[in-house]
RNA sequence: GGGGUCGUAGUUCAGCUUGGCUUAGAAUGCACGCUUGGGGUGCGUGUGGUCGUGAGUUCGAAUCUCACCGAUCCCA
């Protein structure tokens, strides 16, 4: 018995390695690498069908809370991307397209990288009064841009799926608010469906986005201890609006700059997030709702006894139909060995499977093998209906349990410098330290802490709720005012 | 951003050091047949590659040199 396909590292060894097989052919076969344009890859079914429902998600919450979808286009002509550089002092690496076929064009064009430089002319226009306020819309779309640190399919690329939001309020208080719903929505989508637990933080004044006055960011955990974030927010105050001219008429008949925030939570690294969180050696694990197939029918037959085959069929199809009324089911009657189907799909994460053999229908039964635990039951057929709303509550619960349980315990407390040394000698994840301020003036003890750990570096603080701190800075021995988060990062 | 490693059938790789013994191999995959089927069945037949691209050295290049493209890992 020969395992030709699968991965053949431990999670837990070798993580890096692990998500590259899982990722790929041998494995649960969510993208191809073999586009030839690095950082730009090939999204296969089984990730693309869970990267539709995680949009739908997003999509759903946002526009519950009144944000309207919009498109705008791939390209941003020049002018409007260098005014971000005048008032944000920032351009990412966009990619120019300065031909059509032979001839050059009038004016070079970037491919989009993110939203603000393209929308904000347009609001410009939009809002006239106080009345159009606020201004909440949206845009699910992919966005290019060229990074050129080292890519990995779904947490660093080139071109990447993308979402989002672009608010314009009155008042700074509406800003404010708008960041603790874009929390709650988080909390929503990625912690309570796809059981990924994370910080919300607020980041330390000398790392915030360079055109924003605050920034906010949803960081988790990998399975590697690395940090990654998972969404931003920013606050914009009226930086933007004042390079765009984003101005209303107020109640009072004067002209007011608006205030913006921005939330991007990133559907790639939220994907790579998720995969890398909840599968284990044998591959995949999804939570119930996102999964591609909820409920896989494995029959057990035999050529030798065609009439036993024969009930199996007539009963499996039986259940397919039924089930299909309410789940995404597949009856696998591929010509593979019942074994090879059950590695196979608990590879690409299927949470259900029913085995379906003469020995199950003897019994008015079929076997369960569940993903997550990996156990077997024996349940009788008509009691199945109801017995698989269960099983799907179990398999989440299970998953979260298990991202919790991690992320616990990958967020100690230290008081100084040698702790933190002793605490990431063993430890992964984040360091919960006090720290002398989240001002500019507290970067030199953010800047000796990341050059004496090795890249541990300070995240940010947490934004729910104030956590004052008692003691002094970990780092430089002064009063402290705020706990902060630190980790190394993706 | 800095430093490695790698690129030969769909996939994983051998062959490269010491250029010719290869009409480029193996396993796996895929297709077909028989067999088998409750945790990746076994046997057989078939399918499959301008050796990443381009240039150079040479009588001769998968093998040596250079450039480019791509992939991947580690460190910041």
């Amino acid at each position: 018995m020969t395992k030709t396909k699968g991965v053949t590292v431990k999670k837990s060894e070798n993580f890096s390695e692990w998500y590259t097989q899982i990722c790929g052919e041998t494995g649960a076969q969510l993208v191809d690498l073999r586009y030839d344009v690095q950082g730009f890859i090939v999204h296969r079914p089984w990730s693309m069908r869970v990267f539709r429902k995680i949009y739908q998600f997003f999509e759903e919450e946002v526009e519950k809370d009144n944000h309207e979808p919009m498109l705008f286009p791939t390209v941003i002509p020049e002018e409007h991307l260098m005014k971000e550089k005048e008032h944000a002092g920032f351009t990412p690496e966009v990619f120019w397209i300065e031909y059509a076929g032979e001839k050059k064009l009038e004016k070079r064009l970037a491919l989009r990288p993110t939203g603000e430089t393209q929308i904000y002319p347009l609001y410009h226009y939009w809002i006239r009064s106080y009345n159009d306020l606020p201004l909440k819309g949206y845009q699910s779309r992919i966005t290019t841009f060229r990074n050129e640190m080292t890519t990995r399919p779904f947490l660093r690329g080139r071109e990447f799926m993308f979402f989002e939001t672009h608010d314009v309020f009155a008042s700074h208080e509406e800003a404010v608010a708008q960041i603790r719903t874009d929390l709650e929505i988080m909390k929503k989508v990625i912690r309570d469906k796809l059981k990924i637990p994370f910080l919300f933080l607020q980041r330390p004044k000398w790392d915030v986005f360079k055109g924003a006055d605050e920034t906010f960011t949803s960081d988790s955990i990998l399975p590697d201890g690395k940090r990654i974030q998972v969404s931003s927010t920013h606050d914009l105050g009226h930086n933007f609006a004042k390079a765009f001219d984003v101005q209303f008429v107020g109640k009072d008949g004067k002209k007011y700059y608006a205030f913006q925030t921005c939330f991007g939570p990133g559907i790639w690294r939220i994907f790579g997030t998720m995969i890398a969180i909840h599968g284990d050696d044998q591959g995949l694990m999804l939570p119930f709702c996102v999964a591609p197939l909820q409920i896989v029918i494995v029959p057990i037959t035999f050529a030798k006894d065609k009439e036993k085959s024969d009930k199996v069929l007539k009963v499996c199809e039986k259940l397919e139909k039924e089930l299909k009324e309410k789940y995404t089911v597949l009856l696998d009657l591929s010509d593979r060995s019942p074994g090879f189907k059950f590695n196979e799909w608990e590879m690409k994460g299927v949470p259900i499977r029913l085995e379906v053999g003469p020995r199950d229908l003897d019994n008015d039964q079929v076997t369960v093998g569940l993903r997550t635990s990996q156990e077997k039951l024996n349940v009788k057929l008509k009691d199945l209906n109801k017995k698989i709303p269960e099983l799907a509550e179990q398999n989440d619960k299970v998953l979260e349990e298990t991202a919790v349980r991690y992320f616990k315990n990958n967020v100690k407390d230290a008081k100084n410098l040698e702790e933190i040394k002793n605490i990431i000698k063993t430890h992964k994840g984040f360091v919960r330290i006090p720290l002398c301020s989240v001002q500019n003036d507290g970067k030199p003890c953010a800047d000796k802490l990341k050059s004496e750990t090795q890249g541990v570096d300070v995240c940010g603080f947490l934004f729910e709720k104030e956590e004052k701190a008692s003691g002094n800075c970990a780092v430089c021995g002064k009063k402290a005012t705020k706990i902060v988060y630190a980790a190394k990062s993706v």
